[in-house]
DNA sequence: GGTGGCCGTGAATACGTATTCGCGGCCGTG
DNA sequence: CACGGCCGCGAATACGTATTCACGGCCACC
């Protein structure tokens, strides 16, 4: 059974092929009997066009890349992925794009990629997770004028299609909440200081102090290392400057610093407040549950998808940088 | 910037363009020196295939499809998901084909990947994840001869690609755990009987049982709803029977379980040992940890990569059906 | 030295679609 | 009645690759 094509079709309708492709195209101009003819043949036989051979026409593909530059067992831990993953698909299927996926930190991985994604005419724009900060693949993809959206990078260039989540933002939503409840002595953990997530929070965090005409004070920051024990750690040294609220830059940072809160006896939320970030799975199963910043990730793929999308439609489309902004999970930590 | 294309390949070093292709296809029976010209050029300005062009005149994409039958939201969920699709994509790169994913529940969705997907050229074949029991698509796919693997479908028909997990012999292997640890009235809470999830791990409880000569009795069998209140319910109608181990269908059964355990002093694992299935995330973090079976998702997905892809390199490739094997995480609570 | 065979190569073609071009017929107008 | 313009449609072509076919040249063998 060889697959129905418009050649076929015309055959069996008595016109050219043209003519069946022009119909199917739904442009006018065609004697109305023959359009009949050729749309009841593709109803009863279900006309399907051949994908390649459009596409080669039409140097188009309908389908946009999703490349993540991760470890596979990373993709498949971090519910992220699949998060955003699922957005991304939802918003693409809506444009009737199909989605192609590709996950690797190998060369070679990035050499299929690159190579066999790119120039081959597979893929109509990619998105693209967690580049290098300076990434020559990218440079080309902007040298050839190749649609592409970044997501999860932070250098702010301004003639790059990006998507980000507003860390500034979120932080800041954390602290004012924190304002809201009455605190006044609020202490800030912080992650590693040459991260642009950890100067980015901390922004937020001041700005909410300066919307609140509170002192913003050096004293009442901790750096800590990621992870539980980098958090107990830094609650230990911060707790010495006597605070009635802590926003930790991650959940697990926060988490240490509750489990160091409670061996000190300090009583959540009721001698101190405390925020966490990343609305983590296990939040909502602390003791008391962790207040948390959610960041947005399916909003966040919804709008690459659609930035990407509207770019390869209008080629003149000038670059943005899209900042989505997080929700505040409120808990009884705070 | 036009792409570089064979034609032009063919100007620069003076040849035809078929001897261009036969050069890069590694076909032998060209002339050194223009063979070494044509590749000089092509490792200059780095030449990439038309994968469309090259897809129409060989009639192949390339490409494998992943279908989940499942709402975005959960396959955003539950990781399952993730994981499998990171086996596959693993799998089907070291083969050399890319991965197109499609997740929808809806009408819309549906024909969409059916009908973009299937006949248009899009993908050479297609991973089905929990088809319905009678899916009139699924005979169509193989009326046309596509070729298609199923994953969690469990009619068993002997003419279809299937992978599944081993139900059977993952219960198999939760009870002859317990047998070995000296325990003798061994308890069995099922799920809903007309799923076929339930009637295989009850089989592999009773063949278990068999295994070590001890009888089976239809009164340490209860049925539970899914979830945690269903596995309550069902370890208090148990208890009567006094066991000294339950094996549960479902973590979260187990977890009921474990909670009605605890509530009537029933001490875990030394008066009553507990096994779940399905390994999921809150295992490690009961109290106690709970002993749980395994599905090894990463091999399910990972076959059937495999075997779709022999299947579309060769047609007469018999259908099997694959039964991967569990494992089993022992904890505490066993 | 003539003929048969082999080898390297270019010309031609096919894959299925979308689009350009031009032709023939029809209608309307002067 | 003649002519110009418009409309519907088929012929031709392009997209880039892989493959078939046939041809010319060379060598070997008789």
């Amino acid at each position: 059974m060889k697959p129905l094509t418009q050649k076929r079709i015309a055959e069996l309708a008595n016109v050219s092929q043209p003519t069946v492709s022009r119909v199917l195209g739904g442009d006018t101009g065609v004697d109305p009997a023959a359009r009949d003819r050729i749309l009841e043949i593709v109803k009863e036989n279900g006309y399907q066009p051949h994908a390649q051979a459009r596409g080669l026409r039409t140097q188009k593909s309908d389908t946009i890349g999703l490349a993540v530059r991760r470890t596979r067992k990373d993709f498949a831990r971090d519910p992220f992925y699949a998060e955003l993953m699922a957005a991304v698909m939802d918003r693409a299927a809506a444009h009737g794009y199909h989605l192609s996926v590709s996950a690797s930190r190998s060369a070679e991985g990035e050499r299929l990629f690159y190579d066999s994604l790119f120039i081959s005419n597979r893929i109509d724009g990619l998105i693209i997770l967690e580049s290098l900060e300076h990434d020559e693949r990218i440079e080309r993809l902007r040298e050839h004028d190749f649609p592409f959206v970044l997501i999860g990078r932070y250098d702010g260039s301004r003639d790059v299609f990006s998507v980000n989540n507003d860390n500034v933002g979120g932080a800041r939503l954390a602290t004012r909440h924190l304002i809201d409840s009455g605190r006044k002595r609020i202490a800030y953990i912080s992650g590693p200081p040459d991260l642009t997530v950890s100067q980015d929070r901390l922004t937020g965090y001041r700005l909410a102090l300066e919307d609140a005409g509170l002192p913003y004070e050096a004293s009442m920051v901790a750096v800590a290392d990621f992870g539980e024990q980098g958090g107990r750690a830094a609650a230990r040294r911060i707790l010495a400057q006597k605070p009635d609220a802590i926003v930790a830059i991650d959940d697990l940072i926060g988490l240490g610093a509750l489990a160091t809160l409670k061996e000190r006896g300090v009583r959540v939320p009721d001698d101190v407040a405390l925020v966490g970030f990343n609305d983590s799975l296990f939040c909502p199963h602390t003791d008391p549950p962790l207040t948390s910043v959610r960041v947005n990730v399916n909003e966040i793929g919804a709008r690459a998808a659609e930035v990407l999308i509207a770019r390869i439609e209008d080629s003149e489309l000038a670059p943005m940088q899209i900042l989505v902004p997080c929700d505040l999970m409120v808990r009884a930590s705070s």
